[in-house]
DNA sequence: ACCGGAGCCTGTTAGC
DNA sequence: TGCTAACAGGCTCCGG
């Protein structure tokens, strides 16, 4: 699945290949995947457009392109992107592929098929409702806070709401209030000015872990070279029911909220 | 304001 | 052993 810890390390591997290139042709085999404009349409603007530049906002990756649009893409739960030799052999999930001008090619690869492209002339279409971007220094403890005003809601489906603060997914999201000592289901107003401080912290902590770790290889993730990350070596609760706690020994808990599976230690967090 | 459920997908896994 | 049904999961839309 990735979130913002993935989608970091996809962009970071990306740029040095894809900066610079045109866009010399645009083949699909999943006309669904393009979000907005219509496929006919998408590739007519993207033929022949120069990157620029490309960086990240949430989970959406960022393909500024020279004439000032912006080609941007959505990973959802298993898409993968790689910039291949013409002649590699073609995965039977790719379904997207954008011929570069030095004649290799940027695929998209997605075995669910919930992944997304776009081309916009302004990013604010698609990546405007987002919260703030966790890792700046602009996101503080006060602005946290400030977030938090007036809202009654259960912490799990809390982080998980992009629009609330952008990037954070199901194991993040889980990691993050073990590390806050927060439990999932407590409710958003009754935080203390001590828990946000750690929510925080613990937000940004495990966040900066994924990257320093490429992100966790849990399910189908994997960087656009094919070689794991090594976050799913570091996960404190994610997918670890029944396991001991490595604080406190006490088993891992599993429960269901906002219909995502929520991993947590009943002894440490509260 | 907040929550829950459906829908989008398909490979894997649990259950009969 | 072989089949089907349930499940996972990010996001959007809809209804309560």
């Amino acid at each position: 699945m990735p979130e913002l810890p993935e989608v970091e390390t996809v962009v970071r591997a990306l740029r040095q290949p894809l900066v610079g290139r045109t866009f010399t042709e645009v083949r699909t085999y999943w006309p669904r995947r393009i979000g907005r404009p219509g496929l006919p349409e998408f590739k007519r603007w993207l033929h022949g457009q120069t990157v620029s530049a490309i960086g990240r906002r949430g989970k959406y990756i960022l393909i500024h392109l020279a004439d000032g649009d912006t080609l941007i893409v959505h990973l959802r739960m298993s898409g993968h992107l790689a910039v291949t030799p013409p002649d590699a052999e073609r995965d039977k999930h790719t379904h997207t592929i954008l011929r570069l001008d030095d004649g290799r090619e940027l695929r998209f690869r997605d075995q669910r098929k919930f992944g997304r492209m776009y081309l916009v002339a302004d990013p604010e279409e698609i990546v405007g409702k987002l919260g703030p971007e966790p890792l700046l220094a602009s996101f503080t403890v006060d602005l946290l806070t400030e977030r938090l005003q007036g809202r009654k809601r259960t912490l799990k489906p809390l982080l998980l709401d992009q629009s609330f603060v952008a990037g954070i997914g199901n194991i993040y999201a889980d990691e993050a209030l073990f590390y806050a000592g927060l439990h999932p289901e407590r409710k958003s107003d009754t935080l203390t000015p001590a828990d946000i401080h750690r929510l925080h912290a613990a937000i940004r902590k495990v966040l900066a872990l994924g990257i320093a770790r490429e992100g966790a290889s849990i399910d189908l993730y994997t960087k656009p070279d094919g070689s794991k990350g090594e976050m799913q070596n570091a996960v404190a609760v994610f997918r670890r029911t029944g396991q001991s706690c490595y604080t406190c020994g006490q088993p891992i808990q599993r429960i269901v909220l906002g219909g995502r599976s929520t991993h947590f230690c009943a002894r440490c967090q509260h």
